[in-house]
DNA sequence: ATGGATGATTAGCG
DNA sequence: CGCTAATCATCCAT
């Protein structure tokens, strides 16, 4: 009879001291409570398992007696004996709270994972929180690659907590299902109502829900410190290497009369500065392109605003990439004044001095009309033009003797239709910055 | 501390 | 959609 006892005290204490189930989950304490999730998934599945296997083998090794027990022709007068007795005590049961409220703290944490996209629909376009922050922008697509990181990091919390919630539910479900079959198993040896089962399914639950709750809490937790840690580091101003810079400009200058890299050329470029930056936070290609275009567009405002102050750096980096512009421009021409435009920079016909500089500009501005119109050829004699002039301006003074604004203004450029300026060239020249400073200082 | 340089963000345009 | 222009925010040399 002693495996019956222990049976309807266990029960007993879980019927009847509601919120004891507490206690009896303590049972096999092996890590206390200090160990965060993983010990608490750790207890429980201990309890569970041991509840599971206590009470099947009690129920096997009982059934027997229990049969013994049913038939036995003493058992409706004990039965109603329980009752009474039940009937006395079982007041105490009620007082227990009917309906708890939603709680709100468990709500707040609810929005906010759903706000989040955590706990929302599956894996959709993108989470809420992510289309929230893209939304903010206007343009949805572009911002999304920046957080392709962080939605990245943020899909993955929310499947750990997804699989943790259907654990948790899994476990509460079973427990659950259990504990009813006990219960009914043992309404037939004592009194117990159906709406027992169901205030302790409730309590069951909500001991449940209260584990959910931590689950949740921790994963918000973890949420917030990912935005913290990708958002608010995101605004954060990191500034290029030098040597990213030196691309950067490389590039901008020598493609002076059009500073709008291509796709490819953004991710040539993205590429190569993310060589020689190897930037914390190791931004992905995608990001690193946005960063470019970032820089191109901040350079251009910045340099059309203020051609003087950047007079200097543009010459210093038309000098660096002279050379090879002088050959390249040398062949080009040579390709484009004679036929087709293929490989226009074979650099085989040789060296190209450029002592009559007057003719090749000439030439080349001309090319620089035709080219407009799209040749793939023209775009890249155009950028060799562009480094040109500066040599040409720095070197022989030719802003004066093509009529002193051709100075390596905008102002051709806007004739090309390339990026137009809003300053009038004479604003630009006049000012005794303009054409002073070119030629006066021989930068190294 | 301070001001300029510069990366990032945003509204608005075509 | 990509760009400009304005602006914010941060870095960095002084």
């Amino acid at each position: 009879m002693d495996e019956q006892a222990r049976i309807m005290q266990a029960l007993g204490g879980v019927s009847l001291a509601g919120h004891s189930i507490q206690g009896g989950m303590a049972l096999p304490p092996p890590h206390g409570h200090d160990g965060i999730d993983d010990g608490r998934k750790q207890d429980i599945g201990d309890i569970l398992h041991q509840i599971m296997t206590i009470t099947d083998q009690s129920l096997d090794e009982a059934q027997a007696k229990k049969h013994g027990l049913n038939c036995h022709r003493m058992k409706p007068a004990l039965f109603s004996v329980l009752c009474e007795i039940k009937e006395k005590t079982g007041l105490s049961i009620r007082g227990a709270q009917e309906e708890d409220p939603p709680d709100p703290q468990l709500m707040r944490l609810d929005n906010m994972l759903l706000a989040e996209g955590v706990s929302g629909p599956e894996k959709g376009g993108g989470s809420a929180a992510a289309a929230a922050a893209a939304a903010a922008s206007g343009g949805a697509s572009d911002n999304s690659i920046e957080h392709s990181d962080y939605r990245a990091k943020l899909t993955q919390i929310r499947q750990i907590y997804h699989t943790e919630l259907e654990k948790y539910e899994q476990a509460c479900n079973e427990f659950t299902t259990h504990v009813m079959n006990l219960l009914r198993e043992q309404s037939r040896t004592r009194p117990i109502s159906p709406k027992e089962i169901e205030r302790m399914v409730g309590i069951i639950h909500r001991k449940f829900s209260s584990i959910q709750m931590q689950l949740k809490q921790s994963t918000c937790e973890a949420v917030m410190i990912l935005r913290s840690r990708f958002l608010d580091a995101r605004r954060k101003r990191r500034n290029f290497s030098k040597q990213a810079t030196e691309i950067l400009n490389e590039y901008f200058y020598s493609h002076l009369s059009n500073p709008y890299p291509s796709e490819e050329a953004k991710e040539e470029l993205a590429k190569k500065c993310s060589i020689t930056v190897s930037q914390v936070g190791a931004a992905s290609l995608s990001q690193m392109q946005w960063l470019v275009s970032n820089w191109f567009g901040n350079k251009r405002i910045r340099y059309k605003k203020n051609i003087g102050k950047f007079q200097e750096e543009a010459n210093l980096y038309a000098a660096k990439t002279a050379v090879t512009a002088a050959h390249a421009v040398a062949a080009a021409v040579q390709n484009s004044q004679t036929n087709s435009p293929t490989t226009p920079n074979s650099g085989s016909s040789g060296s190209f001095n450029l002592p009559n500089s007057g003719d090749m500009f000439l030439s080349m501005q001309s090319l620089n009309g035709d080219s407009y119109q799209g040749a793939q050829v023209g775009a890249n004699v155009q950028s060799q033009v562009d480094t040109l002039r500066h040599v040409i301006s720095q070197t022989a003074g030719y802003s004066e003797a093509l009529g002193g604004n051709t100075m390596y203004s905008p102002h051709g450029l806007n004739a090309n239709g390339g990026w137009h300026d809003t300053t009038t060239p004479s604003a630009v020249i006049s000012p005794t910055e303009g054409p002073g400073s070119v030629h006066s200082d021989t930068s190294n």
